[in-house]
DNA sequence: CATTATAATATGTCCGAGTAATCAGGAGAT
DNA sequence: ATCTCCTGATTACTCGGACATATTATAATG
């Protein structure tokens, strides 16, 4: 009773329904499709999700490919999945919310506003700190390349990619200057995510202000090794970054 | 008594290398061991490891469990892979050290005394902070579980996983009356991982100090209201933590 | 020598079968 | 009637093999 073996079309017949070559891996587009999903609550925690046959048909990929999705978000701790319950959306502070896919997922659709605040206090209670931190580490290469940096925002202002190019370098310096990974990891991933959201925001408007002399503020006192001068700067800094933003997400 | 089936067993040959058992599933268990592989220096960032089919049949686990395994990995920014080029370990500014996972398979091994102090400094900035909020937006419910865990911090000691388990509820409730999200994923991971480790290596012997003492001045003055004492209590507190550890790590 | 075609190789995707764990419900004992 | 244990059903988990795709290295070509 098992002759029949000779199905040589698998799928590529006609149809063209195939998600394939939207960009990334097929995985990957899975794991940011639910996971964009889960962050903008169209799947509510608690919720559990079509078993695994049917979703991965739903979204007409194997199960490979849908399974090793869901290891992504079950690492991340958006969901868990166990024998019999079948796959449920955990409860939100499970989520790693400051991992980096994270925070893309949040900011991908129109991001909650109360989360946004939370991020930009957790930032204005680091990035200051930092700052104060590369006061008192940076060495002379460190200062180096913080002034390249602020020349080219001077030179490319915000509104080009180059210029915000550049404001990344420049905070990146000040992280580095700290010499703490921990601290690095961190700061980068919440401001690449807020920038990015901001950029996105802002992009065919002017900056309501000029931010380079706020930088350069910055830039001086780590220069002169003033802990409190620079950890009071860049207090400022973000407090206006937080500003702007809150402006943007009015209209 | 129905025993028809071959237990096939597909694990268990002869040589104990079955991962199975370490308490998780099975890719769990394979996503363990080759994190702490990789975090405690084993695979060294940039060194690609062995292809799919060798490593997956060196480990005695099928492709799929493998690859599972690895898609865990390289969502936590440990490794990297592309098609031609095999899976290779990333650069250590990639890696997602704020995640849960990560921090335990850093502490699973012995520790990178660096590694430690830095995340110390990282609590030192934030958790005084918190503090500070916590006494700014707590109510009286707050309060409320803050006074239980305190009580059954006295009632119990460190010394017992009772004791400990109230120490956890006290900071978790400190971090609950932030009303912030982010600022409760953050700390809650370090925590864990600091305590768990401080909790390791100090099983056997006395606390240094008795901690309770400085734990009330934290709770009493977030119950005043009063954001400067907080902060200042909760400095003391973990500047406290970091000598015990440091001390601890000396043998 | 530079450029382009080709082949080799490792990851990516698909498929189908069988295993293990978990929960619901029923048979039997207390 | 209540509890325990067994049995069955459901779901994720693991396995093995096959094919597709992308990237690199190499050879062929002008």
């Amino acid at each position: 009773m098992v002759d029949d073996k000779a199905v040589s079309d698998p799928v590529s017949a006609g149809e063209t329904s195939k998600p394939r070559g939207t960009g990334r891996r097929l995985r990957g587009a899975i794991a940011h499709k639910i996971g964009t999903a889960i962050l903008s609550g169209h799947y509510a925690p608690g919720q559990t999700l079509s078993g695994e046959i049917a979703f991965a048909e739903e979204l007409d990929v194997s199960r490979s490919a849908y399974r090793e999705a869901m290891q992504v978000l079950t690492a991340k701790g958006l969901v868990e999945s166990r024998p019999k319950a079948g796959t449920r959306v955990l409860p939100r502070n499970r989520w790693n919310l400051l991992d980096p896919d994270v925070l893309a997922w949040a900011f991908a659709e129109e991001p909650d506003v109360e989360f946004v605040r939370n991020l930009f206090e957790l930032r204005a209670i680091v990035e200051p700190a930092a700052a104060m931190l590369a006061a008192q580490r940076r060495d002379r290469d460190d200062l180096k390349v913080m002034k390249t940096a602020l020349a080219a925002m001077r030179r490319h202002t915000l509104a080009t990619e180059l210029g915000r190019a550049a404001d990344r370098d420049f905070h990146s310096a000040i992280l580095n200057a700290t010499r703490n990974d921990a601290l690095m990891v961190l700061t980068a991933s919440i401001g690449a995510a807020v920038n990015w959201t901001t950029q996105y925001k802002h992009r065919a408007r002017a900056l309501p202000r000029n931010p380079i002399p706020d930088h350069a503020r910055v830039y001086d006192a780590i220069a002169a090794g003033d802990p409190v001068a620079a950890s009071e700067a860049m207090r400022v800094l973000v407090e206006l970054a937080l500003e702007d933003t809150q402006s943007s997400m009015m209209d």
